[in-house]
DNA sequence: CTTTGTGCAAACGATTTGCAGGATG
DNA sequence: CATCCTGCAAATCGTTTGCACAAAG
């Protein structure tokens, strides 16, 4: 997923957020990437980079990042979060040896009809984890 | 879901563990609720009962159960583990609002085919994360 | 200039660990 | 009675917070 600088300067700027050299190293890196890593992976590529950036930084970064919707947080893992640039629907697969993730499209499978579901319920959205192993842990 | 004495002694036996009473308290407690709860709240519940058990107990028992398989960790919520004693495979409702997960029958939606997903990747289970509003709290 | 963001270090909350004493099979 | 388990306290890890200084609009 490759986005140039004027975009992502457009993107912060049309939510209202400052665009600070942080904001947007952490939010390209999100983007530029395919797999959904942790704060520290974050912070560790960031800091290969030009300039450094501070650990309050990037969790406070992801925090507002999360808060306009630009990303979000994915529960894969325990103890950790883990952070998406793709804020549309989609699936995951999960590796249970190297817990790597995966993203499945969204029309992978047939959409699941939540009409079923017990009522008193108000249900706005759903998402399938898949587990099992990826390619390289065969 | 009640369970008596006798049978949690002979599950846990089954498994080769010795039988202690904390272990006892702590599966049979997770046996008994129909919520996820924390290890938290799980030691808050031991030590309204006759005996104490402490936090690294609760913890090194929940470590026990999950590696032979009584009881698995749900990851629904950010920073705390849940844990379920349901095994077999169910799907999960989690509140937007109050946070409770509630379990969602297997057969509750039609089998997904997961011959659709990318080769390459050996899959062998999914599980869906469905979320809304809980009847409460709309 | 005013407001918002950054970065350090200290604080925090959940979980883990080392180890001595205690209970189980 | 050998082995495994418990419980305390200290350690660890991810994340958050307070606050002074710096940068953005």
């Amino acid at each position: 997923m490759s986005v140039h600088k004027g975009e992502i300067v457009t993107i912060l700027k049309s939510k209202g957020l400052r665009v600070t050299p942080q904001r947007f190293a952490v939010y390209a890196n999100l983007r530029s990437r395919g797999d959904h890593p942790t704060a520290e992976q974050i912070l560790r590529d960031l800091n290969k980079e030009i300039f450094t950036s501070s650990q309050a930084t990037v969790y406070s970064t992801l925090q507002t990042l999360r808060e306009v919707n630009l990303i979000r947080e994915v529960l894969l893992q325990e103890g950790v979060s883990r952070y998406d640039a793709n804020v549309s629907p989609h699936h995951h697969f999960r590796c249970w040896q190297c817990q790597r993730i995966e993203d499945v499209d969204w029309d992978t499978f047939p959409s699941i009809s939540l009409d079923s579901l017990r009522a008193g319920l108000t249900v706005d959205s759903y998402e399938i984890t898949i587990r099992g192993l990826c390619e390289d842990c065969q």
